[in-house]
DNA sequence: CGTCTATTTGAATGTACTCAAAAGCGGTGG
DNA sequence: CCACCGCTTTTGAGTACATTCAAATAGACG
């Protein structure tokens, strides 16, 4: 049940036997239904989600009440509000579960236990982290620079399996078109 | 002259004297005169830079030859291509000096030895990629939910000093709009 | 089936862009 | 110290990409 994060952390630093399993105590399963929240805006995120099955979004809602997807979860992923994870100030996200999905969720205070009991932690959640900014970055020259036909086009060749997974009115949030302009525009390409 | 760094470093983690001196021998000065590059598109980043006095740009040119500026770093910030120091690939993006610059800078190879001499150094930079996330997250958020604008307004209460310092091409395309647009925008709000 | 949600279609609209040209501003050299 | 040059900002007209709103159609699930 647990291989995929040791697999996950194995992946960029080595941990002994004895400190994966100290790790896993850490760790607690945590099952949520189709349209489940893990996270409301104006919750404290108390923790951070590692989906080993599943699909999760993290998304924000404008005043307008219109979603607007800042991540996809699919297995293998890990998901949260850094904000308000780290400054325990109440969420500006919300994240729910676009299907069944299975996570392990670790809270903050083990966490911060865990980086000086087992330091190399620090240097996979630094990776992690480091990793997560190129991808924001990439993602925001996108949005600054492509067409909205471009953006979809680098949405699939990046995400193929998802595609097929997902409604298109959530890939149309995450690229940052209406639903109705996505659908028209696969019309005309196709056409 | 490297008091900003020690002082930056020590608002999230702290070193003796001895670590601190260590890691300073990492450091070396660099001054860039207005319009110097400090990397461009191919170049392989071969490490990080820490201003100290001055500005930088970072900045994507797309296949208009339009700049898209995903980062200004004044003195205490951080600049270079994490895509590109982390892989070492070729760079997708350009960094130069908007004025005069100085910074200090430091080699990856370097870096990767301090990590292990002195491991809290994981967490200061494990803690910075954190805060970053967020920035981009914040950022993503914005275009793509609110009019240029808002955009503008946010720019200008998140970084008053910037505004008078920086030409206003600079800020349209980091807010995502051509200079004409900004330009006619700001003389409608005002009447 | 029937209901609920997702997708499609169309017409009207709006926000922002392109291109071109004029005006403003700052620095430099004569 | 003024004149000129280069770059930034402004202005305007025409256009394009994407949105809104409304309604019809299609799919999925109980």
């Amino acid at each position: 049940m647990h291989e995929l994060l040791l697999k996950h952390i194995a992946m960029h630093i080595s941990l002994s036997p004895d400190e994966e399993q100290y790790f896993l105590k850490a760790v607690t399963l945590r099952k949520l239904r189709k349209k489940q929240f893990l996270l409301q805006e104006g919750d404290i995120s108390k923790g951070t989600a590692f989906v080993i099955k599943g699909l999760l979004k993290v998304y924000s809602m404008d005043r307008n009440g219109v979603e607007h997807i800042i991540q996809f979860a699919p297995p293998g992923w890990w998901a949260g509000d850094m904000k308000s994870y780290k400054t325990r100030q109440p969420a500006t996200l919300f994240i729910d579960a676009i299907e069944d999905t299975e996570i392990l969720w670790i809270r903050r205070e083990d966490l911060d236990q865990l980086y000086t009991q087992i330091p190399v932690l620090e240097r996979f959640f630094r990776i992690l982290a480091e990793n997560s900014v190129i991808n924001y970055q990439e993602r925001l020259i996108g949005t600054l620079s492509l067409p909205a036909a471009e953006r979809y086009y680098a949405f699939c060749s990046k995400y193929p399996s998802l595609i097929e997974q997902l409604p298109q009115k959530y890939v149309a949030s995450y690229i940052g078109v209406t639903p109705e302009f996505l659908s028209k525009m696969l019309k005309n390409k196709t056409a």
